[in-house]
DNA sequence: TTGAAAGCGATACCAC
DNA sequence: GTGGTATCGCTTTCAA
C-alpha cells in the first residue's frame, strides 16, 4: 500500500490537518514544521491518493465552460462527444459541465456565451474558436481573473490561453503534399482548393502542403494558383468544373478546406473519378462515402474526440492542482485514412 | 449532486447496508424488501458512485498479472509502456499490477511465467503471446478457474481468452496494398518480403495486401513470388539483393515482418533509394530514420501503447462489476507513417 | 499555529 | 434477514 498522509504525519510527529496544510501551501502552519514535513514526503515518495481527494471533492463541486463555434459541422460534434464524455467523468468528481454549441461563424455571439458562463459561475473555460477578432483580449482578460481558458481545434496563439489542443496544420499540409507526391510519381498538374482567405488553419495548411513539395524537389509537379471556395460545396464545384475544362491533363485536386464533395462531384461529371488524386481533411460520414467509391484518394483525420475531451479534464487539474499542461501547444495525431482502415473508430478509453 | 445509497435507505425505510446487498444481489435479504430498493434504485436512476467504490476497494487490493513475448523489439517496449501507465493508475485503487517481460520466442518460458503468476495470486493476465502452441489449452483452464486472461498485440483465437485488443492485420495489409497501388500509378513489378511461414500476423497481412490488390484490378502490378527472411535482417538484405538483381525494373517492396532495414541497405547499395516504394510495418527508432531519409515510403503503425495499456483496465472491470468488453476483438487503429506525421507520439491520456 | 473530529459514498463485518 | 459501525484517504471546519 502506497504512502498516506497519516504516516507522514505521525513520523512528523503531528497530525494530519496539519501535513495537509503543509504539503498544499496554505499557510497557517510553523515553517520549520512545514519543512519537516515536505522533508519526510519527499523522502517517502508521498503522492496524494486521488481517490481520497475525488470523495472529498464531490463534497464542493466546482463548474467549467465549453464553447463550440462551427458546432454544426461533422467534426465539430465529434468534439461535441468528447466534451460529453469528459462531462460523464467529471460529473462523479463534482464537476458541473456546461457545453454551449455555436452554429457557424458569429463572433458576437461567442464573447456573450463566454460572459454568461462566466456569470453563472464556470471557473474555467474551455473553447473552440474560429474567427473572432477581439477574442484574445477576453482570454486575456479572464486569465487575469483567475479563470483559465484552453484553446481547441483551432488557436488563439495572440493570446494567454492556458494551452491549446488540435492539429499542427502546417504539418497536416505537408504530410498532405507528401502524399501526393508519392501518388504521383510521374508528376504532372495539381490544383489546391482553399476555404476562407484568411482562415489561419487553411493558410496553414496549404502553407506546409507548398513548402513540402519544394523540400520535396518536385519539380515535376505543376502547381495552378489557389483558390478559395469559402468553405462551400457549390462553389468549389464550380471551380472545380472550370479547372478541369482549361486542364484536361489535371493530376491532382488538394482540398484545405470544406468543398471536397464538390469537387469530387465535377471529377465524377468528367468522368475522371478515381484517375485525379484527391486529398481532403477529416474523417466524416460523406468523406467515407467518397474514400469507399475511391473519389477520394485519402483523408487527413484528426483527433477530433480527443480535442472534445481532453480539455475538461486539463482544466480540473490546473485548477485544483495548479497542474499546467506539459506544452503550451499540444498537437493531435495526424491520421491518414484510405477505404481500408477508416472505420469511425469508437475511442478506446478507459472507463472512468 | 447525484442519488447516493444513504437516500435510497431512507426512502425504502432500511439501512444502507440492506439496500448494498439487495442492489448487488449479494442474498441474505428480504425478496420483498428486495424488490422495493430495486425499484425506488430504478426510479431515482441511481448510479453507484464509483469514487465511492474505488475508495473502499483500496483496502484489499488484488494482483493482476501481464506477460509480454518477445519483449525486446522496440515496438513491445513501446507496449510495456502501456501496461506500466496502467498500473500506476491502478495502483491507487489497490491493484498491483506484476509485468514480465520475456525476450524472443519461448513457449515454455511463457507458460512458466503464467502458472508462476497465478500461484502468485493473480486473479487475471494479460498476454502479449507469441507463438506458443499448448496456450490455447492453458488460457482455457485458467478462465475455467476463474481467471480472466485478455491477449494482445497477436491473439490466440481458439481460446476463450476474454478478449483481444491489437491490429487486425489483414485490414493492414489491405492498406498497405492500397498505398502501393496509389504510389505505383503506372504499376510494376512488386516484391512481398515475408516472416516466418507459420506467423499468422504475417500471413494475414500478405493476404489482406493480396486481396487488395486483385480487388483494386491492379492489373498492371506485377507480383513476384514472396519470400520469408524469418524476420532477420540480413536474410532480407541477401535477399533482396538477389530480387533486385533479378529484376532490375522493381517498382516496390512490401515488408510484411521485420526485414526492413535490411531490403533498405540493399536498394540503397543498389542506387536506388527513394525510387522504389517500401511499405513496412510498425513507427520505432530505425523505421524513423529511414522515413526521414527516404528509404522507406510509408510505415503502417498500431497503438502499441494502448495494447499495453487497456488489457489491465478491462481485467479490473471485468474482476470488479463483471464487466464484459463490449467485443471480443478489439482492433486498434491503423496508422500510416510518413516522414511528416511520424513523431513518435507520447500517448494524449487524461491523468489517472 | 495546531489537533481532533466530521464527513464524502460504498462496502464488509459482526452482532442481533 | 437486518442494522449498526468501522473503514478507505483526504480535506475542512471548529476549537483550543
Amino acid at each position: 500500500m502506497a504512502v498516506t498522509s497519516q504516516q507522514i504525519a505521525e513520523l512528523a510527529g503531528v497530525s494530519r490537518g496539519t501535513v495537509d496544510r503543509a504539503l498544499h501551501n496554505r499557510g497557517r502552519v510553523n515553517p520549520e514544521v512545514a519543512a519537516r514535513i515536505h522533508k519526510i514526503a519527499a523522502e517517502l515518495g508521498y503522492k496524494p491518493n486521488i481517490i481520497g481527494q475525488a470523495l472529498v471533492r464531490t463534497q464542493r463541486g466546482f463548474k467549467l465552460g465549453a464553447i463550440l463555434q462551427s458546432a454544426e459541422t461533422p467534426t465539430m460534434q465529434i468534439v461535441a462527444e468528447g466534451v460529453r464524455q469528459a462531462a460523464a467523468e467529471l460529473h462523479s468528481s463534482g464537476v458541473e459541465l456546461e457545453l454551449r454549441e455555436i452554429p457557424s461563424l458569429d463572433a458576437p455571439k461567442l464573447l456573450e456565451e463566454i460572459d454568461d458562463l462566466v456569470e453563472n459561475g464556470a471557473r474555467g473555460l474551455a473553447i473552440a474558436p474560429n474567427n473572432a477578432p477581439e477574442l484574445a483580449a477576453r482570454i486575456d482578460d479572464l486569465s487575469e481573473k483567475g479563470v483559465p481558458v484552453v484553446t481547441l481545434n483551432s488557436d488563439v496563439p495572440a493570446s494567454r490561453r492556458l494551452c491549446f489542443i488540435g492539429m499542427d496544420n502546417y504539418r497536416a499540409g505537408q504530410t498532405a503534399a507528401y502524399l501526393m507526391r508519392q501518388s504521383l510519381p510521374a508528376g504532372g498538374k495539381v490544383f489546391p482548393l482553399a476555404g476562407h482567405l484568411n482562415n489561419t488553419a487553411h493558410n496553414n495548411r496549404l502553407n506546409g502542403f507548398f513548402d513540402a513539395l519544394r523540400a520535396g524537389h518536385a519539380d515535376d509537379i505543376e502547381l495552378l494558383p489557389f483558390q478559395p471556395c469559402f468553405d462551400r460545396e457549390d462553389f468549389a464545384y464550380e471551380i472545380t468544373q472550370h479547372v478541369l475544362e482549361g486542364n484536361p491533363s489535371l493530376a491532382g485536386i488538394y482540398v484545405a478546406s470544406n468543398g471536397q464533395q464538390g469537387a469530387c462531384r465535377a471529377i465524377a461529371e468528367a468522368g475522371k473519378a478515381g484517375t485525379i488524386r484527391v486529398i481532403a481533411y477529416d474523417l466524416n460520414a460523406p468523406n467515407m462515402q467518397l474514400l469507399r467509391d475511391g473519389s477520394l484518394t485519402y483523408a487527413i483525420d484528426q483527433e477530433a474526440f480527443e480535442q472534445g475531451y481532453r480539455p475538461p479534464h486539463i482544466l480540473y487539474e490546473y485548477l485544483l492542482y495548479q497542474k499546467t499542461p506539459v506544452k503550451p501547444l499540444l498537437y493531435t495525431d495526424i491520421l491518414i485514412r484510405t477505404k481500408y482502415n477508416s472505420e469511425l473508430p469508437k475511442p478506446l478509453r478507459a472507463a472512468p
